[in-house]
DNA sequence: GATGAATGAGTATTCATTCAT
DNA sequence: CATGAATGAATACTCATTCAT
């Protein structure tokens, strides 16, 4: 197993203190400087790290993408006996922390950048690809065992997804919660 | 009819030119100033009207709100025959424009502020909540005329609501259509 | 009596709100616009009376220098029998209220005005040459009835102008009361 | 001999430039891009050293408290033989280019802000103890050899730095040599 | 007499970034 | 590898002032 360079290991950790800013002061409102400080180093080591903003956020996108991933990945790959699977798969997904408050401020500060740059859309894409491959696997065993109807499975998986995404982006307008907002 | 004042004016343009600058730079990078140069006039002009940013932030949420309700309120006063109305309804949600990109892009900008600002989630909420009641009548009418059989209307509204958002979410990270982007 | 013109009366308040200003925020944090809001009214209505932030402050000045002479002017017209004036007016001057913290504020915050701005050293030298004078009055009374011996007149009397603001001068500092400071 | 760091050097000038530009325009116009001017930096570099002008104000005091007593220090230390020192101790203070006009400008300027912050009362009154401190050790020893007859000695300190002060006080105002003033 | 629109220079401070050490 | 000096453009916002109404 390859030992993580001194230079994998802080950009890790600056990305990790991006992440941090992000959720406690909005992404419009997290600058180089503000990481800075909360890693209690120079604004200039960012730099030496990441040569400008715009690369830190790119990577940050990579982190978040691989924190979603981290997510649902295990959710598919339960062992229950194929009878079983579909059904708690689904109830996972949807009953998944996805809403957890601090996570959701930074997914969705990050969202829009899709619109704005290509590259993030790539990534997103590449994501959510991945996604549906394990889904509609998912759902293709269940159909050759007769659980669920021979249907298009592709078109199924797209339409959990949509659903999954449509109940989380709606969940956070209903949500009540008192949570620390400025 | 009353003749709008002239700071009524002048809010409603900075905010629509606030509004455009979000479209070409992102929420991000949209500042008073580009705001102000946009419009050729001076800065302090903004600060006239909007005493603060975040002033100008609320109105603009304020804007994108009434927008997306001007969207959705028409396709849901439609007045044909009670035995078609709901197909057409439906219909006419799931194709209409909502992945117009200069609009996406506003909006899912503003989307996150809901996480940070309780003033801002209250708005979408409102916003919502005339969204579900519109569906719930139209799905009730449905039930009336025997159309769809007697289940929980809101529910179904709610349905509703979150697989449009979440296709229009998941449509954002399909979508390879080229454009303008940095 | 001649009736106050609305203008003075308006120019009076502006320049009472100035005061309370200075008081309450320092000499160089009061501006017009924290004057006008105070009042609750315009601030180009200030520059319509004093056409510029200069004038307003000769006007101030010339507001502090009177509320001077009103506390220094009745301790020496006491009526007295000659006999014990001297030693009750000067009882008087060192234990009056000088160092009222509100009114030191803005006494102290102006005085360097004077050296910065010859008109307001003559609005000064003009209130101490009244004080002076009134002084030297005094003392030659005493003189003359031989409560003190004959010296000059002149030269003690500045010597208690000096004894005196130098007592209030000094006093500020050594003062550890509890105030309501930033 | 300690090398001073490149931080105290360039602290040192910016508080030297600041107390340039109060000398030239007041305290209340001197702001830090008038200071960074003068300097021919930019005024970013000022808070590079100083993160906010209070901070900036601050060490201005400390600068001019340090030349206040690099001033008075001197003659208090002088070594003739004791029967005249007091003598010409007292002729010195009160003869002192105390009203030198630049210096007062400043001194002057930044006195009232002892009414409004704490922190700046107790840099002053650090100040004026070790004064009368000075003084007392003089005027016991006067005492001691019979010079003066035994007294009070710390209310006579107290007494001669009120008339010094009173006097220079009072003689700003009275002063009326030509002087380059707006 | 008073308001509100508008300006433009100026405020302190933040930003990302460069460079020398 | 890391810091600190320095920059210059940009930030939101304040200032005194002008002008039209």
């Amino acid at each position: 197993m390859p030992k993580k360079s001194i230079a994998e290991i802080r950009k890790q950790e600056i990305v990790e203190h991006f992440y941090e800013v992000i959720i406690s002061e909005g992404f419009e409102n997290a600058s180089m400087g503000k990481v800075a400080k909360r890693m209690e180093v120079n604004s200039s080591l960012l730099i030496h790290y990441f040569s400008t903003k715009e690369e830190m956020i790119l990577a940050l996108i990579d982190f978040v993408v691989a924190q979603y991933e981290k997510t649902f990945l295990p959710i598919l790959e339960n062992t229950e006996s194929p009878g079983e699977r579909l059904h708690t798969v689904l109830d996972s997904l949807f009953s998944a922390d996805w809403d957890n408050l601090t996570d959701s401020r930074c997914f969705y500060s990050i969202y829009p950048l899709i619109l704005f740059r290509p590259a993030v859309k790539v990534k997103f894409q590449e994501l959510y690809s991945k996604f549906k491959e394990a889904l509609v696997r998912e759902i293709s065993l269940a159909m050759e065992i007769g659980l669920i109807p021979e249907k298009d499975a592709d078109l199924s998986a797209s339409l959990i997804i949509a659903m999954l995404e449509g109940a989380n982006f709606y969940g956070n307008i209903l949500d009540t919660h008192q949570e620390n907002q400025k």
